[in-house]
DNA sequence: CGATTGCGTTAGAGCGCTCTAAATCTTACG
DNA sequence: CGTAAGATTTAGAGCGCTCTAACGCAATCG
């Protein structure tokens, strides 16, 4: 029942296990009659070369250890696909690991990977600490995605988020509004800079700004929203954190009775698909995801094969996606 | 700079190599002595077991492969949690290959997994033919999760469709509706069941079915809707082959100036995100996907550990999600 | 007090593969 | 015809770990 191995193929073939190696290898030193005994006997044995055992042997694994924050976000999906067709071309395999929302998950996933001997790491939107991803750079090269993180030690690639926010004020700037809320991602990685580069943009343009208190998450938008609306102090556009904090705007809006854009325009943030879909149309901040995920790779490339060790830092420009969900203000 | 190895924290700890394996297995008769002074050296030394050498060692892995029809559908994503939490419980690791929509990738993602020796292979949505899944359940156990395939060599884990299709029709009858019209999946795998699910529904209800070509796509519901609009012969109710091209539904039918669910009800089927999305709000079928990942573990498990060797098929009753895109047909 | 038991420890083979160095076989040329 | 050069092939060590069998030692017992 156990499966076949080098020895089994040699003998098979009549050759030398260091043949077949040879051979699984495709080296080009061998002859054509042997190289088809080989193939041939292989194939009859359904044989399957053991990648613990190479590895063990050649002290490399040609792998790389991808871990992402969430599954279910779509956000990150994109990203995925960036990083598998880079390390497609360059005969990589990438095993995936599902960090969970959850630090505790991720290290756990990072220590696996490790055991694992991958070659490299590459954290997509890490809830891990300084300290924790420090700690596996010191290991391994090691490359965050899409977090707002400065580490020392590891690559990092992202998108000015600062200037995300600031296109999306700008659009409605210019679509005449001067009444601007934001609400923002609570704790979440990334609101810092979002909220910040809405602030900035807004003084620049001699706007008051105004922060709410979001979260990541169609229900936290609901709250703020209520509020606006009970304090009769409804603005005519809302910057939201995310495109869930927008759909969650855009049905409490509804809601209350009001239209979008009509009554109200709404901006997300990320260009998730669901901002895409007809029924929602939001006009939406989008990050190059597909890119990033290559330029992950290429980065970690750089330190695995021209040994690079100082820190790459990519910063790539965002843009913006303009819907359905903006529009001018109702004239007063 | 290469890492250390067992033989060096033995050296650093002053015993052998075998007690250091016996303290990393946490094997009880170590004395607390040598155990605190071989976790100190690891400690120390920063050393982490090669899992490769391991595995070879072992001729087990602990370890599962699953592979996602796309990591992009976010349909997967609660089966995988599924699948994780069962798995922690036992002591396995997943590692996850993103089959990428393309039959191709999932074979070369079955050959990795295989070269990796996973231990049990969980395809879920696979796009494989038979002939390849049967090819992998020869080499290793398999399961194949939410695909309507029958295949005599795999375990399947599935819902019921038909029945969930039944589910949808009945709903919407109880409601008052009596022309109902189908959007299909057109290739997609389950489309075929849901079809029949609705047609024998409809007969049995003395109602007559129209099936309607879609897709699995919002894009493949337009045209259909736009057929019915312009043939004059929109119907009181929609079933759509899924969540997304009832999203799609959705949309066309506002432009084309209805209401929803006043003037059409729309149902979907998968009960995604989007269907829980308030703005959506749209009534469709659930199916279990956190508990079809656990059956999955548990019935790769029963192969693994207690050598089963007939195929269990376990098909689980699908249920209905009531939100606000269903309401009683308009009176005429 | 010698034999027995049992616990804690270790030597050493072996998992399936790669890789270096050396062996073998061809071919070609003086 | 001998031999050097080149092309193929192979022996064998070693990758880091586990596991079996055996060992040393102290406690126990008749």
């Amino acid at each position: 029942m156990s499966r076949p191995t080098m020895e089994t193929v040699a003998e098979r073939a009549g050759v030398s296990r260091a043949l077949v190696s040879l051979v699984m290898n495709n080296s080009s030193k061998v002859s054509e009659a042997k190289r088809q005994a080989v193939l041939h006997a292989a194939e009859q044995l359904g044989y399957r070369p053991n990648l613990h055992a190479r590895n063990l042997a050649q002290a490399r694994t040609k792998t790389l250890g991808m871990i992402i924050n969430d599954i279910h976000n779509p956000f990150f999906a994109e990203v995925v696909y960036g990083v598998e067709a880079a390390a497609d071309d360059c005969g990589f395999d990438v095993l995936i690991l599902n960090g969970g929302r959850d630090a505790e998950r991720e290290r756990r996933a990072v220590e696996t990977h490790l055991q694992f001997q991958v070659e490299a790491l590459i954290l997509v939107g890490p809830k891990l600490d300084d300290d924790d991803i420090a700690r596996a750079a010191a290991v391994v090269p090691t490359v965050v995605v899409a977090s707002g993180r400065n580490n020392p030690w590891a690559d990092t690639i992202t998108t000015d988020e600062e200037r995300g926010a600031a296109l999306a004020v700008q659009h409605l700037v210019e679509l005449g509004h001067t009444d601007i809320v934001h609400i923002d991602g609570a704790a979440n990685i990334s609101s810092r800079a979002r909220s910040r580069g809405y602030e900035k943009a807004m003084r620049s343009l001699g706007l008051e700004p105004r922060t709410l208190r979001g979260g990541d998450d169609e229900a936290d938008a609901e709250a703020a929203i209520v509020d606006l609306a009970e304090t009769d102090s409804m603005p005519t556009a809302i910057f939201a954190f995310n495109d869930l904090v927008a759909a969650g705007a855009l049905s409490t809006l509804e809601a209350a009775g009001l239209r979008v854009p009509d009554d109200v325009s709404v901006v997300g943030y990320d260009n998730t698909f669901i901002a895409e879909l007809n029924h929602m149309s939001l006009t939406t901040v989008n990050q190059p995801r597909h890119q990033m995920g290559q330029l992950a790779i290429r980065t970690v490339l750089e330190r695995i094969e021209d040994d690079r060790t100082e820190p790459t830092r990519i910063d790539l420009a965002p843009t913006l996606s303009v819907r359905r969900s903006t529009a001018p203000p109702r004239k007063a």
